[in-house]
DNA sequence: TAGCAAACATGATTGCTATCATGTTTGCCA
DNA sequence: TGGCAAACATGATAGCAATCATGTTTGCTA
């Protein structure tokens, strides 16, 4: 690398979060490269000095954006309150609003489903969520911490993905609303 | 209409089935006019006759698709055997593995969330879904039956997505066994 | 039975996108 | 300090897909 180091690496990362947050906001396929570099200041031209293909940043990116929300899960510690921050965040208005800033699996998973490469970094993941998950459940007996850790996974990421994708608030709003309300 | 109103309304029909079918299998944006064309034994040409456009064959598509899978749900009665039945189809590996053949929610809502034109007629089978879903629920209060249907609805969604994406088959089957075990 | 318009097939057209090619700039390192 | 390779920009290339254009077939209907 004749360009210095810390540069090209911050340019790396840089692509990284533009793309997972366009990826999240429009999917997969509808963002273009071109858009992803122009996002991070670049032009299309240095795409391939940073990744191989589009294939590899999808996954690497998808990577890059659960992992820094798994982190910023670990930092705060974990109690019933903290909990129940978590579960008001994960099923706001704001979270449903904003996907580019949310959820991977909220917003990506279905298209995962057909994407091979994308998969096993996404289930690394999701395997890290769902214990990490039953670890902030300790109040629960450690014997069904785990099946309720994935009991609400698939509650959360089911309730956001229909409240963004029906067209009435009051529906959407209500989804949110009583999903939270199912978590004692 | 010149050709037998009949064939030409099947015609339309099939390429209406094709079509979710497709979609389904492979989101809005991985299959092309043509290839839905082909399925249906027909070449790219006379696509336009039967539609104004994709946008309109994804949102005719899946508002007939959802419609047809509520009817199949309507003729069967409602108890809690039936009811057990529903889960355990829905939660099936047959249903994960099937998506074209599978609830159009779980398959396409995350793409919706992006495609304005389709969200009309889903928000339409949604609440039919989870009006139909709450009345399947009656030997639960009346008061909570809705709120049920909702927190149902979302978590067997967010199951039969999350069971898909995953690569690891261990993991993909307790998902789907767990949110199973969650319902009573 | 003649004519007509819907429905068909073949074949543009236009625009987008992933990827590659080429030349240029950069600043580390020998 | 001069050379080199990584990283950059601009500009192909090739393929695909939505949509349109054109001519042909069909069988209802007057």
């Amino acid at each position: 690398m004749r360009y210095p180091a810390s540069e090209t690496a911050e340019k790396h990362t840089r692509i990284l979060q533009e793309a997972s947050r366009l990826f999240r906001e429009r999917g997969f396929s509808g963002v273009s490269l071109s858009e992803i570099m122009k996002a991070t200041g670049l032009t299309h031209g240095p795409f391939y000095n940073h990744f191989s293909s589009k294939e590899a940043l999808m996954a690497e990116s998808t990577e890059y954006a659960m992992r820094v929300s798994l982190e910023g899960l670990e930092k705060v510690g974990n109690s019933p309150e903290i909990d129940a921050v978590h579960l008001d965040r994960y099923l706001s208005t704001y979270h449903r609003d904003n996907p580019g800033k949310g959820c991977s699996m909220a917003a990506l998973a279905a298209e995962i489903c057909r994407e091979p490469a994308v998969q096993g970094p996404f289930t690394t993941q999701v395997k890290a969520v769902i214990e990490k998950m039953a670890t902030y459940l300790p109040w629960r007996s450690k014997r069904t911490a785990r099946a309720d850790s994935i009991r609400r996974l698939s509650a959360v990421v089911g309730a956001v993905i229909l409240s963004r994708a029906v067209n009435d608030d009051a529906l959407s709003d209500e989804i949110l609303r009583e999903v939270r309300k199912g978590f004692v």
